[in-house]
Order: structure tokens, then sequence, then C-alpha cells
DNA sequence: AATGAATGAGGTTTCATTCAT
DNA sequence: TATGAATGAAACCTCATTCAT
């Protein structure tokens, strides 16, 4: 038992230093062997522990998806829309470096797979839906739709970060972003 | 001089079908062959017409910028920012299938160039400045950093219709931000 | 149209020097590397003309099977029993060197490839039933059975040649067996 | 010392377990790893009793042989020609299974090993030469050559079995063999 | 200009073997 | 003895690029 334990552990913190890398340069531009010697080991204990490159990736967008659930879960939920939005402001901004990566990741895993491939898969459904769920209950959002928009704007915003221009800082996107919303609501949502 | 022209055009027909093929599947994913193939050239020719594949597709982000101001000069610029912001509603969304292409090729040529290497290259440079002047003018926004900030959201926008969920429609997006737009500078820009 | 020709011929010939090869060493132990290094071509090149190394080797079974048939086709066929098996004695002694290869590669093909794969295959059961039947029409047998019997034995004999014990030629042996089924035939089939 | 006899029982039951897999699939399509999960072990413990995957395999076909020469010595001896034919028929019949595997692990063998090296192996020398006894002197023929070219035609059969076609059964085409040789023998042989 | 066969460095993956536990 | 994670050389294969025609 312990055994599998350790062994699951290592599965994931190889897959924790993964993310990183296939974030920073996308998939196609890692090759395993760099992916090995970053990580320490060799070529054979990856594949001792994942099947193949692809299977590594699409562990990971698993992994990285549950992150996030741990994520949402851990932030405080306000009462007020305005203070829910205020929540999911500082949830960005204290997690910059995971959103960012993660919106990287998504964008490489969406051109990497077909569409027709992602819907038939029951696992990246789950967490698709999943999330949706998530971003929606903490803003307290019956509209799954504006909820998903809100996620969209949010995504241009990290991966323009991505890009690497300093001089409007993701921390202030973000707070103009949330401005906005509030502006919006406080027009189009009765409270 | 004919001749030239003649191969200038012909470089310029294989850019435009390199466009899809670059968006859909990303950059690494295509092959010369596929290329080639798709083109219905041998690859001789198209190394006759470029360098690398390298060179092809940063030649293309270049044509696509291009293009892309030809697409706003040709738009029509309205007088109050209501109207502006209306502008560019139609704009995009009479131009939907270049823009979303545009911005998969975008986050593509990201991935695949160190940023410090981008920002030496004085071409890429002028196009960022120039498409942030572009945006600002077409707004008549003083602020440059706004006009970007902008374009980022409408970058979330674009980069999800990559991943194909129907259900809520591009334009119906891109009229709900406009929406968000306009009710933020109503209440923060004295007009 | 000259170009195709050409194309085919070099498929050929590289189908033929892989022959020799495999027949030796046996599939699994000459590497592609190995292959095209003998072959005087690149692993690209091979690969330009077959589409794996598997593929590559039932290629050359099909194309072992065509020329198997060939030398059945210029062989004389005699008019009595007698004769007839005298000529199969002479197609095989003057064609040693081919059909001991023929052998090796045929034993090869069977522990790589599932039997029911091969029942599945419709040009591996068009070249098993040609092979009988050629076998039967060249000594007139109206059996199939004894025809496939008959050759049972010879493939003993070929399979034996791979061993390279020398103190009992094939020549040899293919003549104590030609006496063998001639002395049994006399008795048991009325001429 | 009882330990030793354990180890040594342990060992003779991997190779036994190891004689079906060889034999089904090849040496070289086998994997150490499939092997050990067949037999229920672990790769280190395989290493225990084994120096290398070569050495098992050499080891196998030794026991092998030992075990042909247990079913010789177990078998009836006829008297007059006739009954001996008759004797290896049942023998071969009645180990049906065994010595179809054993023809495959043969033709592999040869197959993974230069002939010059097995002719050094004075084992494998020892093998072979005692084989031929064993089969000369169980038909009761001084001819060392004719016994060997006889157990080359029942490999023919062996190894027709391996392609697994259904319709002309061991048992019969072995019965075949045995009249003919038969046969033969009564016109060629002085009794 | 155009072709497409050829190149070969380098990619992903396999697998016999080792070794800390 | 026994385990199975780890190793790394080497396997098969890809693909941007070249070059004779």
């Amino acid at each position: 038992m312990p055994k599998i334990v350790d062994s699951e552990q290592h599965r994931k913190e190889i897959l924790s230093k993964c993310f990183d890398l296939f974030a920073e340069k996308g998939y196609a531009n890692v090759t395993t062997r760099q992916l090995c010697k970053e990580l320490g080991i060799s070529t054979g204990a990856m594949y001792h522990y994942f099947p193949s490159k692809q299977a590594l990736f699409e562990q990971l967008v698993e992994e990285m998806s549950m992150q996030e659930f741990q994520l949402f879960k851990a932030a405080t939920y306000g009462h007020t829309l305005s203070e829910r939005i205020q929540g999911l402001e500082k949830l960005l901004i204290d997690n910059e470096a995971h959103f960012i990566k993660q919106a990287a990741i998504w964008v490489d895993f969406y051109q990497h797979h077909e569409t027709a491939e992602i819907d038939q898969n029951p696992i990246f459904q789950k967490i698709d839906k999943r999330s949706q769920q998530e971003m929606s209950e903490f803003l307290n959002l019956g509209d799954l739709k504006l909820a998903r928009f809100i996620w969209t704007l949010i995504n241009g915003i990290l991966i323009e970060q991505l890009e690497g221009s300093d001089d409007f800082s993701f921390e202030e996107q973000i707070h103009l972003l949330a401005q906005m919303l509030t502006t919006y609501f406080e027009k189009h949502l009765p409270s």
C-alpha cells in the first residue's frame, strides 16, 4: 500500500513539473527527452508512469482541472454580487501563475485535439461541465452562459500575459474587468 | 517585371491557404508535406517561394496583419463612442472567420517564439505598435492601454470559438461585450 | 509515367535485397538501420517507399510469392507423374537459394502474425490458395491436400538447410524425397 | 540441500511455462515483462534464476531436448521396421503438442544464433548428436543420415501445424508419412 | 520554375537489465 | 529471495530541407 501512495505521489510530482514546461513552450515544442532531463528522470521512468507523451498531457489537463476546483473550494465566497466579483478578483490574482499556465495549456489542448474527439471523451466532458458549474456557483449566477462568458473574458487576459507585455499588469487588467462587470451588473441585474 | 508580379501573387495565394490550415491545426501540427498537398504544389515549389516553414509562418503573420489593417481601413468610423463600439461589433461579426483564425495564429506565434526574440524583431514590433494604434484610432480612444485591453477581451471571445461550443454564438458574445463596454464608458468616460 | 516505372522498379529492388537479409536473420533481428545501410539508402528513403517495416515485410512476402509463381510457370511440366516429380526436383534444385529463403520467411511471417490476422487478410488468403493450386497443377494431382502435403515435406528439407549442416546436401535430400514419392505413388496411385 | 532442490524445481517450472510462450510467439516477440507477468513472478525473480533472457532460452532448449529423450526412452520399441515406424507414429501423435512447440523453438533458435556460434557450443553439439542417435536407435537404422532425414520430413509436418490449417490433421499427415516410409523401406531396405 | 525522391538529425517509444529496498 | 521502479541504449519512425532532373 505505501508503495502505491509513493508511486501516485511521484506521478503527480511529474505532472506538476510538466505543467510549467508545457505551459511555457507548448506541447509540441517540448520533446520527451527535454522533459525527462528537466524532471531529472530517465525516459524509461517517464514511460513507467505514463503510457505516452499524449497520455501524460491528458492526465496533466485532468490534474490541472482538479487543482482549479481545489482553488475554488478554498476561496471565500462573498454575499453580494459585488463581493463575489471581488472574491474572484482575489482568487485570480493570488493564483496568477497557475491560471496563466492553465490558459496556455487549454489552448494547446484544443489545438492538438479534434473537437469531436474531445466531445466524445467523457472525462473532458465532465471537466468542462464541472468547470462551468464551479464558476457559476462561485458567482452565484444562475446563468451558466453568463458565467462562461465571464471566464472567456478572463481567458483573454490570461492569454495576453503569455505575450509578456508588462506595461499593463495582470492585476490591473483583472481589476478593470471586475469594475466593468460590477458596473454592468449594477445596471442590468436587479439585485 | 510582370513575372515578379505573378510570383508575388502566387506567394500571397499560398499564404492565404496556409492561413486556414495553421489556424485550424497549429503550426507544429501541420507538416510541410500536408501543407503542400493541400496547396496542390510540390515541396520544391514551396521552398522556391519561402526559405523555410518558419519564414512562411512569419510572412503569414505579417500578411495577416496587413489584411487586418485593410479591414479597419474599410470599416466605417462612427462619431460617438457608442457608435464606434457598434462599428467594432459590426467589423468583428462581418469578419468573424478571419478574426478567429487570426487569434489562433497569434497564440501559436507567441508560443513558438521566445518573447525576447519577438521584441528584437523590428517587423513584429512595428506590427504590434500599429495594431494598437489602429484599434485606438478606430475607437477614438487616446488611451492605448485601454484599447489594447478591449482587444484582449475580444481575443478571449475569439479563442473561445476555437473550442467550438455553439450554445453561445460569437455574435451574441460580441454583442454582450459591446454592451458592457458601452455601459462602462457611459459611466466612467465623460464624453 | 516513366517516373512511376522507376519508382516501382526501385521498390522491387529494395524488396529483393531485403529478402536475403530477412531470410538470413529473421524479421525481428534486422533493424531498419541495418536494412538501410545494407541497401545503401537512408531511412527516409525506405519510408518513402514503404509505410513501415511491417508493411515492407508483408509486401516482401507478396512479391516473393509472385516470383514463386513465375518459377512454376517457367518450369517444364512432365507427362507422367514420375516425370513431373523429376520436374519438381529440378525446379527445387535450380532455385535452391530462393526456396530456402522463402521457407525461412514464411516461418517468420507466421510467427509474427496471429493466425486469425492472416485468415482475415484477403491478400494472404489469395496467395495461400493460389500456391496450393500451382503445386497441385504442376504435379497434375487432383488432390489439393496431397499436393500441400508434399510441399510440407519439402518445407521440412528447406528449413533444415537453414541450420547449415552440409553432410547431407539439399540436392541429395530432395532426390531421396522424390524417390520416396515415386515409390509411393507407383504403388498407391493407379496410373 | 533441500533449498537447492526447490530452487532447481522452480527453475524448471519457469522453463516449462516459457516453453509455451516462446513456441507460440517466438523468442523476439516475447518481452521479459510479458514473460514474467505470464509466469506470475517479478523480473527480479526471473533474473535471480537466469542471468539473461538469452540464457533462459538456451536452458529451455536444453531442457526441451532432455524431455524429448525421456519421451523416446519411455516409448515402446518395436521389432520389425514396420512396427518401429508405427511406434514413432504413436510417439508423435501422443505428444503432438510437445513436438510442435519444440519444432517452433528449434527454428527460432537457429534464426537467432549464427550457425558458427552453435557449432562452437559443446552443449548444443552434444544435444544435436544425441538427438540423431536417439532417433536412429529408435528406428534401429544404422544410417544416421537417413534417421536425420526422416526427422527432417517430420519437422516439415510439425512446422506446418504452426500455421493452423485444420483441414488435414496432424494425425493424418503423420500417418501418411509413415505409410510412405514403410512403402519405401519395403522396397529399398532388405529386411 | 517545378518536381518529388532522398537525406539524416532528431522525435517518441521499447525493452533487457540493474539495484535499492 | 523477491520486488518493481529506474535505467539508457537502441528501436522504429517523422519531417524540414535539399538537390538532381
